[in-house]
DNA sequence: AACGAGCCCAACCGCCCACGT
DNA sequence: GACGTGGGCGGTTGGGCTCGT
């Protein structure tokens, strides 16, 4: 036989933490560690709480050397570089940045990162194609600005950006109207055209 | 001021592996 | 060796908050 069952689920509290719960929880890792057996200790100090969620509360909010402030831009950059090297391993990027727990990472990761990191790996791409903005003069092209503009929902003033030398990212992809949102390469190659 | 959409993040879920029985 | 649990982990959810209209 194993070991006797984690906890009761049906009772167990379950949902945000009250700071009563997080007091006694606390205080007594505090003082007397977790024993080693997350399961046990809800029990010992009068929580109706799984221990595992024990552990998740202690590990992710209560620990005593935890940043709880927004993420430094070398943060930012150590776990770009890390995710790019290693995938969604949390529990290894969040050990090169002490005081942040994984929980913290993958959130900070799936609501912000992951969207400046797209469009920084966009940019680079885009850059790669038309290393020089000015290689897009609409003068020059097959297929003017003028003409996507009159196929798409952006008007032909959109594509300014690559007239002044913008940052080619900021209109590098428009919507056509028939088919939706491309950027300039795939565009290119449904309509067998060059914009070069 | 009211409402809806989108964002943020704490917490839960479910899986896997190591290990106790 | 087989069985079953605890701990750890990554993925997902949902409620509260913020912002734009």
């Amino acid at each position: 036989m194993g070991r006797a069952p984690c906890c009761d689920k049906a009772n167990v509290k379950r949902g945000p933490w009250s700071p009563e719960e997080d007091a006694k929880l606390k205080s007594y890792i505090e003082s007397h560690g977790t024993g080693g057996n997350w399961i046990a200790l809800p029990p010992k100090i009068g929580l109706k709480r799984c221990g595992k969620s024990c552990r998740l509360r202690w590990l992710n909010y209560l620990r005593p050397d935890l940043k709880h402030g927004g993420f430094t831009e070398e943060e930012d950059n150590l776990i770009c570089t890390l995710y790019i090297t290693i995938g969604s391993r949390w529990s290894i990027i969040a050990a090169q940045l002490p005081g942040r727990t994984d929980n913290d990472i993958k959130n900070y990761w799936n609501t912000r990162l992951k969207k400046k990191l797209i469009v920084r790996q966009r940019r680079q791409s885009h850059q790669h194609l038309y290393p020089n903005p000015l290689q897009m003069d609409p003068s020059s092209a097959s297929t003017s600005f003028a003409d996507i503009a009159a196929t798409t929902r952006l008007g032909s003033g959109d594509f300014r950006g690559f007239e002044q030398g913008m940052d080619v990212f900021d209109v590098s992809c428009f919507v056509d109207q028939a088919h939706g949102l491309y950027n300039y390469g795939f565009w290119e190659r449904m309509n067998g055209v060059s914009l070069n």
